[in-house]
DNA sequence: CGCGGCTTTGATGTTCATCAAGTAAAGTGG
DNA sequence: CCACTTTACTTGATGAACATCAAAGCCGCG
């Protein structure tokens, strides 16, 4: 095995490429490119074409659209192992949606016709990415419809919780997104979360300080998400 | 070939397999086994185990949530080419939702473990499976997305859009769906999904006789739906 | 004929968006 | 480093969108 191949000891590998050898390994090795993007940078457009097949190494990252009046909305957020450029990669020649940074982050970018030729050849790699995307669009439409039939405090409990549990493993953290993107996630306007907020600061149920958000009764806020 | 395959003569083989020779073309058919539904029968249960992948072969389907209430929530209906059990299919051992007819439908069933050995020894048929699933859950979710951005006027007016266009392919048509389970769909209380197809009536939009729908004005529905 | 489910309309109150105004924080240029 | 500008955040007041409650008409089915 070529030694310079820093593909081998890549601590993703085993996120699709777990079985791979020889020729199709040197392949992912010499044609990956890895880019790196500062908090905030834009890293993939909405309606620009698909070239590369990219999964983020680390950082965080959200995905939205950006309706016909140019609101943004918030589609999910993705940490590392988790968010691929995975939906449309295989259906579409454009995004449908457009990826930023809100950590820095780094990207692992390889060829699509690279990543098909691969698939084409390994059938137990293509049974992990239909895995792996199986997974990410199910999470993505589950929560997509647990928001919808939730009021504005459930929303922004769900949000809450999720940095909470699926993030930070902390009931202390830095809000990575500002007011106005947790607005977009949620559906609802600015002003109407920052008053979710006071009010689960005023009942006690957090403290916060800019965007440092402490969980103090996590009971309260789990039983608010699951509507009450 | 065995004369007795009738998959080989399946119009719907071209979906995923369409490149499938000798044992594995056998495989699928010998063990293949097709179930007839008819309207409203149950076809999956939410929480309930995977061990077949199905796709429909004729008929209208929905994809449904039940919340800890009791109340349904639709996802997505689907028509034949357009839905398979494909989301969880691949990633998890239960389905997360549950799926019913909404008109007298037939599926086609497949082992699971069938597939999974077909993907592992045939690439092309890994990529179309990899295509196919990718285009419904994008589709899904941008459907959801849209859906949470609009009012409830847009939401009704998307909803009969994508009926007449996508399914029915005609200006007039017979909703397949209740008005609870319109209601469900767009995420608002049945009373409102009445009050806005009355409007619509009343606008002179559409003409209602029970469940059949004839959509008189497609441009105002239209720039309704892109919110106006 | 009468019961139960689906549909429809109206009246009322709640939730939420919008508008407005003000404060804090974070860049920017001298 | 400070004045200046801009951007993010916060709170309140108002009206619009929507859910809920109530009641009546419709239709299929036993």
């Amino acid at each position: 095995m070529d030694p310079r191949c820093t593909c081998e000891l890549c601590e993703l590998k085993g996120l699709f490429f777990d079985n791979l050898e020889g020729d199709h390994l040197d392949m992912l090795c010499s044609g990956k490119v890895e880019k790196e993007y500062a908090k905030g940078e834009t890293i993939l457009k909405e309606d620009t074409m698909i070239n590369e097949f990219s999964y983020l190494k680390s950082g965080l990252v959200k995905l939205f659209r950006t309706d016909s009046s140019g609101k943004e909305q918030i589609i999910t957020i993705a940490k590392p192992y988790d968010y691929v450029s995975l939906l449309s990669v295989f259906s579409n020649d454009q995004y449908n949606y457009s990826v930023s940074a809100l950590e820095d982050s780094v990207t692992c970018n390889i060829k699509m016709e690279d990543v098909r030729s691969i698939v084409r050849d390994n059938g137990v790699l293509a049974l992990n990415l239909l895995k792996k995307m199986s997974k990410v669009a199910d999470k993505i439409i589950l929560d997509s419809v647990e928001i919808r039939t939730k009021h504005l405090r459930g929303r922004v409990a769900f949000l809450l919780i999720h940095f909470s549990h699926e993030i930070y493993h902390s009931p202390e953290f830095d809000l990575p997104l500002s007011r106005k993107e947790m607005a977009e996630y949620v559906g609802m306007t600015t002003e109407n979360v920052i008053r979710t907020l006071s009010e689960f600061r005023r009942d006690g149920i957090l403290k916060i300080y800019g965007k440092t958000i402490q969980i103090v009764n996590m009971d309260s806020l789990k039983s608010i998400a699951d509507f009450g």
